[in-house]
DNA sequence: GGCCCTTTGAAGCCT
DNA sequence: AGGCTTCAAAGGGCC
């Protein structure tokens, strides 16, 4: 039986609900051919893992993008409880053969507006899973999530009464890349068996995320979206922006001003206070801005300064000759004009087979994690491992102090040695998921040694230390 | 509602 | 190639 194909004429005829149901049903008949009928995957009592489908689009996470979460970690319990739980995450990263928890960013530097999470997420703020209640109608929660394996030696199953043991809501995905996704669709030979499936396979119909950013800047309108269909993706910070993020707390304390042109007046003391250091002092800075350069490349395959070129400022500033001339106007239109045209060529172009390149796209050496797609927040990683690769990338889930099981990942129909990452992927069978390590919530915002790591983003002539982070 | 102010650095744009 | 412009953060002030 062509599996695929039913399940894509399934897709093709029903409408989501029904789909879902559907196929699950009819993957439950498959598999049930074979040595198990699968069941879904048990959940660890301290897991408590979200039992619902995510919103895809509610991960293309940004500054401005709406992933919730992101934006204030108490936004767990005021809008969706269900977030707090260990959820899958729909990104992968990609940082060694062995990588590190999400978690371990947890450190200063965190960023406000959840862009640059592994910096950002205080400790004292991580949402536990004990602090989260499970409603009976739980809302649609915003984003995928990671399934633990049935056969978790540590895992202790309890039963979710509240959850509904709907099939399509009890579908483990993991994403990709930009429009593609893993899910689980059963156990084969004991094995959790995955499926590589399109995001609009899964979507839910509505993400009822809120904005994510809050801030003043964040009611720019021409923040809210890149374009029409894809939410504003910040820059990445530079050495001194990261540099002002942390100070800005303790000159402000020392200044103790307040009132006129405050941030101006602190803005201009972090700019003296950067310039005083030494060049060791600024490497640390450096060093992590090439890493948050290198995540961002990581989850906006893509995307380049010049999404945001030209869309944040209206009007010319007073310093700048009038605008009155038409000819300026009409310079200030194109660049206004001409974007949506380039970005979606970008997009069209990061796909599985071949990427943009740009001065800020980094292929090497994680082409394998640019391809599995970056487009989400992270909280909590775990280890998946692609065999014929050897490479190993990370799968952030949901809250940092639980789910601390490493999967693997091996390709169940994986015949070939892919010569790329990215060939390989293209036409992936089914994956299989299972737990071949664990890691401690102790970690939370230690670091890792280098040796730890042994991919990392590329090392920035300022970098000295970007490993330990990694 | 949204830009200004102010800083440095990165990157795009323009000549 | 080099210079200019824009945008990253912050938040009160101002239009």
């Amino acid at each position: 039986m062509d599996v695929s194909a039913e399940i894509e004429r399934a897709i093709e005829e029903m409408e989501r609900g029904e789909l879902l149901s559907t196929v699950w049903a009819a993957i439950d008949e498959i598999l049930a051919d074979t040595s198990n009928p699968p069941s879904p995957p048990l959940v660890p009592a301290e897991l408590e893992l979200n039992t619902h489908p995510q919103p895809v689009e509610s991960q293309a996470e940004g500054y401005g993008a709406c992933i919730p979460m992101m934006a204030d970690p108490h936004m767990f319990e005021q809008q969706n409880p269900l977030m707090a739980a260990p959820t899958m995450y729909d990104g992968l990263l990609c940082q060694g053969d062995i990588i590190q928890p999400g978690h371990l960013y947890s450190q200063a530097g965190a960023y406000s507006q959840g862009q640059y999470l592994p910096y950002l997420w205080p400790e004292a703020d991580v949402p536990t899973a004990t602090a989260v209640s499970h409603p009976a109608a739980a809302p649609q929660p915003y984003l995928p999530y990671l399934w633990p394996v049935a056969d978790v030696p540590t895992a202790t199953a309890v039963s979710h009464p509240a959850a509904a043991p709907q099939p399509c809501n009890i579908a483990p995905v993991v994403k990709l890349s930009e429009g593609q996704s893993l899910r689980w669709v059963g156990v084969w030979n004991g094995e959790m068996l995955y499926e590589v499936i399109a995001e609009d396979h899964f979507a839910p119909p509505v993400s009822t995320a809120p904005p994510l950013n809050t801030s003043k800047s964040g009611k720019r309108k021409c923040e809210s979206q890149q374009d029409e269909n894809r939410p504003y993706v910040k820059k990445p910070p530079n050495a001194f922006m990261l540099f002002m993020k942390e100070q800005r707390v303790n000159v402000e304390a020392e200044l103790n001003i307040k009132g006129i042109r405050t941030a101006a007046a602190v803005n201009t003391v972090l700019g003296r206070k950067w310039n005083s250091l030494t060049k060791e002092e600024q490497a640390k800075y450096y060093d992590k801005a090439e890493e948050e350069k290198w995540l961002h490349a990581q989850r906006h395959p893509g995307w380049t300064t010049r999404d945001n070129y030209g869309k944040k400022r209206k009007r010319q500033r007073k310093v700048k000759a009038s605008a009155s001339n038409p000819e300026e106007d009409t310079q200030q239109a194109k660049k206004l004009c001409v974007t949506p045209v380039q970005t979606a060529v970008m997009e069209s172009s990061s796909s599985l087979t071949e990427a943009p390149h740009t001065k800020t796209r980094m292929m090497e050496p994680c082409d394998l994690q640019t391809v599995l797609g970056m487009e989400a927040p992270q909280t909590q990683t775990v280890l998946v491992q692609l065999p014929h690769t050897q490479t190993a990338v990370t799968v952030p889930v949901f809250d940092m102090c639980h789910l601390p099981q490493v999967y693997e990942v091996s390709p169940a129909s994986w015949l070939d040695p892919p010569e790329t990452a990215s060939t390989s992927l293209a036409s992936p069978g089914p994956l299989t998921l299972t737990q071949i390590e664990s890691t401690h919530s102790e970690d939370v915002g230690g670091q890792v040694s280098p040796s730890d790591s042994q991919l990392k983003p590329p090392s920035s002539p300022h970098c000295t230390a970007s490993a330990a982070l990694l």
